[in-house]
DNA sequence: TTAATATATGCAAAAGAATCTCATTATTAT
DNA sequence: ATAATAATGAGATTCTTTTGCATATATTAA
């Protein structure tokens, strides 16, 4: 994940890009607001505008470099595209996220937008409930 | 779906209450926004306030009565809770919405739960693409 | 039916999230 | 180094949803 990655995207390298790709990359939280790197940033003083943020999180996720997802609670969260697709299962009393993949629902997706003549373009599926330290 | 379902709720019988409940039965369209609520109502000439539209249908949420997703879009939709628990096929192009149920689905994500000790609260699974109308 | 009370409503203001404008600054190609 | 191009930061702006508060309505007890 580096600066080809931008390059290739037709992007250029600059700081506030590379820092928010190195947070991201270097991160123990793989799901994280806009606000949330913006503050992670701050910390580090590097001082990017959240504005800028936004508008390098959507070029990343144009560029396939980042995903963006509609957990409950208002803000998105984004992550870093490692290797391959997966779905989530998420804390509503911590916000501890755990991916998940499973093929039989993957291939029942594709299934069921067949039967209805529908060209899936992505899913979101999203499990809420508690962790195990959150019974 | 009627006021006894209201009273249930222990909420009072207001008008407000009774014309979005009767517009979401009556309804061509099961999946709607607040501000699409509010501006059919106006239609009918119903001058209801769209803080009590978004009032009321947090309170039915709340009673079971109404179930809220969150489509790609950024405002939220709703339907009314007619039995059973299904998920939804989104047309990214015309909006047209699908409803599915897919019991191997819905056993998988079970397993998934039980797998990483979350306990299931609900789940959200949306599949987006184009419908046959929007090749 | 009326009076008392408890709730709900409408409007405007506020809050929260994301985007846009625009003057300034940085990056890239020459 | 220079010119051309693209990106940034700050603040304003938009869009969605929530809240405060004075007024109105619904329910309950008399
Ligand atoms: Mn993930
Ligand atoms: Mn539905
Ligand atoms: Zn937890
Ligand atoms: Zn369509």
């Amino acid at each position: 994940m580096e600066t080809a990655d931008l390059k290739k995207a037709g992007l250029k390298i600059t700081l506030p890009r590379m820092k928010i790709l190195e947070l991201m990359e270097s991160g123990d939280l793989r799901h994280q607001s806009a606000e949330d790197i913006y503050k992670a940033l701050l910390k580090q003083d590097e001082e990017i505008g959240l504005a800028t943020v936004y508008r390098v999180l959507t070029q990343f996720e144009g560029a396939g470099l980042v995903t963006r997802h509609h957990f409950e609670g208002g803000q998105a969260v984004f992550e870093l595209n490692h290797g391959e697709h997966h779905d989530h299962l998420v804390c509503i009393s911590c916000g501890k996220v755990v991916e998940f993949m499973d093929d039989v629902i993957e291939q029942h997706q594709n299934q069921i937008a067949k039967a209805n003549n529908f060209t899936i373009t992505e899913h979101s599926l999203i499990i809420y409930g508690r962790c195990e330290n959150c019974q």
